[in-house]
DNA sequence: CGTGACCTTGAGTAGCCTCAAGAACTGTGG
DNA sequence: CCACAGTTCTTGAGGCTACTCAAGGTCACG
C-alpha cells in the first residue's frame, strides 16, 4: 500500500544539503528556507543583511512548547525543520488549533499586539526555529525597505489566511473543511519539495478537528468516507491524494 | 420601550464636536479618534507627524462599496464615521462576513499581502473614512519608530482578533457566540463613548448570522431566547442590554 | 397605501455530536 | 523479541443543535 521506506519529514530538509547544514554557519543567504521565509521577495544580494538579524535557533521536543500564551515577548520564530501546532485557549478548557506551521512560515506575531504571546505554539515533532529579536528586526526594517516590506507582506498573509478559516469554519460542512484542509497541506508540502500526492500527517484527528471545528469522530469518518469514494488513500496518519480534482470539487461546491 | 429619541450612530463623533468637525483641517492631532485609531499610543507631540499622511477623506454611502476583492491595493482607510462590513467569498458564491469595522479601525490591512483587496468593504450606513497612502505610511514609519512599531500593534491585534473569531466560530454554540458578539460590540462601543447596554445594530439578522457562522433564522430564534431569558431586550434592531453578568457566564461556560 | 426588505416563529429534518466499544499503533521494559 | 500500557483511531447507535422550508408580521420608504 505504501513503500516501507519512511517518507520524509514533513519540515525537513530536503536531501540535497540535509547532511552538512549543521555545520554551516546561522545565517539566512545560506538557508535553503530563504524563498519561503522571512526573506521572501528579497533581492538575493540583499539577503544576508538579515544574517546578523538570526543568529540563534532554538531546538524543541516533540510535544514540548516553543512559547505558552501569556509569555513574555521577545521575539519571532521562523520554523526551520519540524512542525507546530499554534493554539488558543480560553479560561474554562476551551481549545482551538488556529494553525499548524512548517519549514519557513513564521510563529509569534500575535505577540506584538500586547507583548506577550496569546496562543501556544507546541511542536508536533522534534523542531527547530530561528529565532527573530523583534527590536532588531524592527530596527533592521527602519533602514532596509524591502525588508519592511516583506514583514509587513507576512503579516498581511496571515490576516488573509484566518480570514480564509473563518470562511471555512463559518460555511463549509464537514467534508469541504477536511478537503481544504488536505489541499492546503498539499499545497505547502509541495512548495517545500515535498511530494503534493503522499502526505504525512503530524497532528492527531482531535488536533485536524480542533483546528477544522469538528469533533475527532466526525475528521475520522469523512477520512473514511473519502476513501470509500476513492478520493483517498488512508492509513492511520498516512494519506495519499488518488482523485485532487473531485477534492477540488469539494471545496468549490456551489452551496446555493 | 426605547425612547423615542433616535440613539447616536454607531460610529458618529460623539456630540461635543460633531457640528464644528467638518470645518477642521483634516489632521490626526484634530480627531477626536486619536485614542483609538492609527495614533494609539504616540505621544501627543507625536501625533501631528501623521498629519501629512492622512491629507484625504471619503465618503461612502450606505449600501456603497470602499473597495472590493481585487481592487488595487492603494492605501488603508481608517474609519472616521460610519460603520462597514468586511467579507470574503468564493467563486461558487458562498459568503462570510469576516468583520465589523466602526469609527477608529483600520480597514484594508489584508491588501498589503498580494497588492490588491482580498475581501469586499461595504458602507453600512453611510460614512466616512481617512485614506492612509500605503507607501507614505511606509515611509513616514521608517523614520518615526513609535508610528512603526503602533502599526505593527494594530496588524498583530487584528491577527489575534481572528483568532478570537476562529475560537467561536470552531467551538462556541449558537447563545455563546451571540452573547460574545454582543458583549464585543457593547465593550467597543464603550471606548467610543457611547452607552454599552444601549447599542443599535448596524446589520442585519444575515449578516451577524454570516458572521458567528449561523443562519438568520437561528440568530432571531437566539435574540428572543435571551428576550424571553430577561438577558436582553431586543426590539428589531434595537437592543437593551439587561443583564450583562449572565451573558458573560454564557461566554465563558465550562464546557468540560 | 402599497411594495420590498427584514424579522419572527413553527414544523420537520439533516448533520454533526455524544457515548461507547474495540482495534491499531507506539513506546517501554523485561 | 515479546508483553503491556497508554494513546490514537475507527465504527456504530442514538440524540440534539442548528438548518431548511414556509408563512406571516413589522418596518421604511416612495
Amino acid at each position: 500500500m505504501f513503500s516501507s521506506r519512511p517518507l520524509p519529514e514533513c519540515g525537513s530538509v530536503p536531501s540535497d544539503a540535509q547532511a552538512s547544514l549543521q555545520e554551516l554557519k546561522i545565517a539566512c543567504s545560506n538557508c535553503n528556507l530563504r524563498e519561503l521565509c522571512l526573506p521572501l521577495g528579497l533581492h538575493s544580494r540583499d539577503v544576508q543583511r538579515l544574517d546578523t538579524l538570526v543568529a540563534n535557533r532554538r531546538r524543541v521536543r516533540r510535544g514540548g512548547a516553543l512559547f505558552h500564551a501569556g509569555d513574555p515577548f521577545v521575539g519571532l520564530y521562523a520554523v526551520r525543520t519540524g512542525f507546530f501546532k499554534t493554539c488558543v485557549a480560553t479560561e474554562d478548557g476551551a481549545n482551538q488549533v488556529t494553525g499548524f506551521q512548517m519549514a519557513g512560515e513564521l510563529l509569534g506575531l500575535d505577540a506584538i499586539s500586547h507583548d506577550h504571546h496569546t496562543c501556544d505554539a507546541i511542536a508536533l515533532e522534534d523542531s527547530q526555529v530561528c529565532v527573530i529579536p523583534y527590536s532588531q528586526l524592527e530596527e533592521l526594517s527602519r533602514e532596509f525597505v524591502e525588508l519592511q516590506h516583506s514583514f509587513h507582506k507576512i503579516m498581511s498573509r496571515e490576516i488573509v489566511r484566518d480570514h480564509g478559516v473563518m470562511l471555512l469554519l463559518g460555511s463549509m460542512r464537514a467534508e469541504e473543511r477536511l478537503a481544504t484542509f488536505i489541499l492546503n497541506l498539499s499545497r505547502r508540502l509541495q512548495a517545500r519539495g515535498f511530494s503534493p500526492s503522499a502526505l504525512v500527517l503530524r497532528m492527531t484527528r482531535e488536533e485536524i478537528g480542533s483546528y477544522l471545528g469538528l469533533k475527532l469522530e466526525t475528521v475520522s469518518r469523512t477520512f473514511s468516507k473519502f476513501h470509500s469514494d476513492g478520493l483517498l488513500e488512508v492509513n492511520q496518519r498516512e494519506i495519499r491524494v488518488l482523485d485532487e480534482a473531485k477534492l477540488r470539487k469539494l471545496v468549490a461546491r456551489n452551496q446555493f
